[in-house]
DNA sequence: GTAATCTATTATTATATATTCAAATAATCA
DNA sequence: TGATTATTTGAATATATAATAATAGATTAC
């Protein structure tokens, strides 16, 4: 069980299959259609969607020369839409703390607690 | 953005880790608590926790000998969840593929489709 | 007050795994 | 056959994991 999410999580664990995730919540897309949008060259693009073709995250579909590529599971997008909170929420204490410490250093005469 | 995301699916792409949140997602813990409910060695447990803490995913609290941890954001618990719901999803798809490969065993002169 | 005990963390190192890049290969189309 | 699309391979490099010993801080016992 928790391996199993342990190797799930190690798949997202990676800027351009997080992108790509991303690029496929919008819809199907072909590999040319993804290296666009990701801005990352071919063989990139395909190794990273071989490791999540591997975890089954996403499956691939041959149509010609192209393969269409698709999110097995649209559950990926909810999760992806609760990790992006989990970093609002990450940002606002940052942006938080900085404004307090700015507030500190406004006041010299700070309390000693 | 993407790299704070892969960063924090990093840090869950860890069995212990991954036991150690859900322990916290239950509550408030100790170390020692957390240990015993993972089973697992004191210098492994810390070691877990501090790459948490490092990822800003748990803060612990000191008291006495004793630090409390204590999850920094409760959607870490929704998060959970939904990699769970992906999980049992990919269960029923195996297990519906098992079911499809048992029936075309049971029926010998299958359509060759 | 000191030593022992408890709780937790850190450091170190061998080993495993992941990433990156470029070249080679394979399948399909015109 | 050459062009297009996509995948695989290989190797250097980076990063993560796991186990053990050492260290640090707080509490208790004598």
């Amino acid at each position: 069980m928790q391996r199993f999410k342990a190797e799930f999580f190690k798949a997202l664990a990676h800027p351009l299959r997080i992108r790509i995730l991303e690029v496929l919540a919008e819809g199907e897309k072909s590999v040319n259609e993804i290296q666009t949008h990701v801005g990352s060259e071919g063989s990139a693009v395909s190794q990273q969607l071989q490791i999540l073709r591997a975890k089954n995250i996403v499956s691939g579909t041959k149509d010609g020369n192209k393969v269409i590529y698709t999110l097995k599971d649209p559950m990926i997008i909810e999760l992806l839409a609760v990790a992006r909170q989990i970093f609002n929420n990450h940002l606002v204490d940052t942006i938080t703390i900085l404004d307090r410490f700015k507030d500190d250093e406004e006041v010299p005469a700070a309390p000693k607690n």
